[in-house]
DNA sequence: GTCTATACTGAGATAGAC
DNA sequence: GTCTATCTCAGTATAGAC
């Protein structure tokens, strides 16, 4: 689920609870019509004028929720890393505590992706456009970046601590080409061809076990299997 | 609208080889600066105005060399992938006919980044922008796009077939997976920390054999390899 | 809070001189 | 081939009425 009203924005003094605040309302809806608009068409083509037909608006009324379209823009970015990184560190507080760390890995690549392919359009509005975004509009959001950056570096560390990662391997590199096979994923990925919870399994399998062939090789084909699980 | 000056810029009647066209050389150095700013700062921010500037001359005369600014950039976004298509495929042609097909796919590895990464800016400006380009400057993309991919499906394939990837696996997923964790690769590559050719070794290791612990495994069986772990 | 009206800017593009 | 000059339009943003 999305990070509700509260996240950032339920301070003060609620005046009115019943009604709830129209003013909040709509800038949500304005949010929500950003974190779409950047995903779908990205930010180069998206126009204070569509986010406010979209909204059913005037131009003019977003500067009354937004000082301009910066700021806007900085916010649904925020939000959008904001929200992975909940999503992910909220699924691997709910396994066991026994839970292995493969299977850590495993429901951590699931949840990442279905924040990114399924919660909605500000995580992918982020992935999306932080590449190629100017400059001023990326330094707010290189904080909470590094911070998840590092969340995914400790759980690897871990995991090789626990040896269920040979200890040989550059962590450094696992970590930077799973995140970004996965970041990549809004460009192929299709709901009707394969489920998220499939692709996470699958992908968890490829990076441990590898694809090669399991077993033994000497040199000449021979078939003893290497049985792990 | 467009009409291809030809293929790759050779046509028509050569009047005067010895002090090479200067038209062309111009036109050339137009799009070398609209892929310089096309991957450093976007579709968004790349205005006829700073590519003019680039090059030294005034936005009116870009319009003698190109009939309009999607002219341009499509024929950029061209360039971009028809340079990695044909640098994998010629370090591929430059292998020995016995070469594994792991071998294949680590020095295909090592050719797609290094494309993106080393060789000039078409193919990063590609593979950047692309996601979020409009529609119509991705349409004649979308063909040899395809015939990249299917290069790649094609080299798995066979390499599955040869029984260097294990029979169970998804080729399409691995694929995908692969592909994008190497695209995404723009946004963390570091020449100072890592080579492109250990990159290369350590992702071609990850994805055969896995991170996880290794239990017994031959690994390369007769592979003139370098040591590597 | 949202509207209408409008100022201001920068972009792509064209015409025609040299 | 490249220039200067200019057109047109879309975009951000502000002012002030309601």
């Amino acid at each position: 689920m999305r990070s509700k009203e509260g996240g950032t924005t339920t301070s003060k003094q609620d005046k009115r609870v019943g009604k709830i605040r129209r003013s909040e309302q709509t800038r949500r809806r304005i949010l929500d019509a950003a974190a779409l608009w950047l995903n779908k068409k990205g930010l180069a083509e998206t126009s204070l004028q569509d986010l406010a037909d979209e909204v059913g608006l005037q131009t003019a009324s977003l500067y009354y929720h937004f000082p301009s379209k910066d700021a806007l823009i900085e916010e649904v970015l925020h939000k959008g890393i904001e929200i992975v990184y909940e999503d992910v560190r909220r699924a691997l507080d709910a396994l066991e505590p026994s839970a292995s760390y493969r299977e850590r890995v495993r429901v951590a690549i699931a949840a990442h992706l279905s924040s990114l392919l399924e919660h909605g359009d500000y995580t992918s509005a982020n992935i999306r456009n932080f590449p190629l975004v100017p400059e001023n509009l990326r330094e707010k959001n290189l904080s909470i970046r590094r911070q998840y950056g590092d969340y995914w570096r400790q759980l690897l560390q871990d995991a090789q601590k626990a040896g269920e990662v040979a200890p040989n391997v550059d962590l450094s590199l696992v970590r930077l080409f799973l995140v970004g096979a996965m970041n990549w994923s809004t460009e192929w990925f299709n709901p009707r061809k394969k489920s998220i919870d499939a692709i996470a399994d699958m992908i968890c399998s490829m990076i441990f076990d590898g694809i090669g062939p399991k077993e033994q090789r000497p040199s000449d084909g021979g078939q003893k299997r290497v049985t792990r699980r």
